[in-house]
DNA sequence: GTCTATAGAGGGATAGAC
DNA sequence: GTCTATCCCTCTATAGAC
């Protein structure tokens, strides 16, 4: 019982839990509160014990999700210390190695930022800095005519694209999850060398 | 009433249009069948003389929207009798017009893709040509190491990822639809010399 | 905290008058 | 073909026993 992976989880952490899969395979329309406590192995009155309603649960998933698919690259933009090509290696890495944990993130977040941007407008900051970044900066400094939001697009599109149109790609060439991981770590050098030659 | 601009639209055709209006803006489990004929300023009931069901009304919808989605450029990609280069300023110019035109398709398709994998089957030959095209096998001879999927990847992502990401790219700077509109425009020459230098 | 039973709202679909 | 009224099922949420 001291180990961790023997310890039962809570009744509460196992609903959160089948909650973020459910949520992220579905979306928040198409589930239903019975699916989450089926997939939880648990009763569906304890979802409203615990999380009150529905939405209440779903905002705990997307406010998580949203937070690590903005969140954990925006930092790596801003750093004045590293150079342009150290960025996109470093962004390039980090992406991938996370999108290959959660691969259904991108789809999820932005699908429901369609259905409703509202509450998205939160992260703007955190998105409009991205504008004065130090990536942005330093390209303009190489390329004076540079537009950084298309080149952005670009980079960020390298990455994520891929786990969006996955389900297609799967249809193209019939891959495995393990073969689909393994053609995007294939792709991290692709796309460093990509960026490389838009960038100078 | 001989001018085609006058002539006022059939009650089927209203709510159709209105379907696919609302349909690509929610989705279908968000969308109640309320909102489509509020949206078509028609009765609900005739909704269901015309249609017999939601579910039958959307998969028209998202029959032609994914005909157009994959369709328009697939044809391109199999031209032998132009360049590599001319293919990609082809597509390019071609298919950014087009989701000019319905900048929601993209989400449109590929969030119903996600919740139902499964319809999607029938556009499969379509996609698996993809890796025989012309395209395919010029970028081959060029680049005896190239990956076709990798590329297409990054070609596809290009064109298509900031429709995806519209709501929040005008969240980093407000663009309205017009402003949006230039960007894509601009965008066309970018992807086309980004491409050909990963292609040379 | 966990269960059963059920209230109550929402929304797809249809009956039937016109 | 078009309307009103309404059926009825599904799903969220809660009451209340244990």
């Amino acid at each position: 019982m001291s180990q961790v992976e023997s310890v039962r989880l809570s009744t509460e952490e196992q609903l959160k839990q089948a909650a973020r899969r459910v949520f992220l395979r579905k979306g928040f329309a198409a589930t239903r509160t019975r699916d989450i406590a089926e997939e939880a192995g648990q009763n569906l009155a304890l979802l409203n014990y615990y999380f009150r309603s529905k939405q209440n649960l779903f905002d705990l998933v997307l406010r998580e999700n949203t937070q690590q698919f903005f969140g954990v690259v925006a930092p790596l933009f801003h750093d004045a210390a590293t150079s342009l090509e150290e960025k996109i290696a470093l962004i390039t890495d980090q992406y991938i190695d996370l999108l290959l944990q959660q691969p259904e993130m991108p789809m999820f977040v932005l699908s429901e930022l369609r259905t409703n941007p509202a509450w998205f407008s939160q992260n703007a900051p955190l998105m409009q800095q991205l504008a004065q970044s130090a990536f942005a900066r330093q390209l303009v400094e190489r390329q004076p005519a540079a537009e950084p939001v298309q080149v952005f697009l670009t980079f960020i599109g390298m990455l994520l694209f891929p786990f969006i149109l996955k389900p297609v790609v799967q249809i193209i060439e019939p891959l495995n999850e393990a073969a689909f991981a393994q053609l995007m770590r294939e792709r991290k050098a692709l796309v460093v060398r990509w960026m490389s030659a838009i960038i100078e």
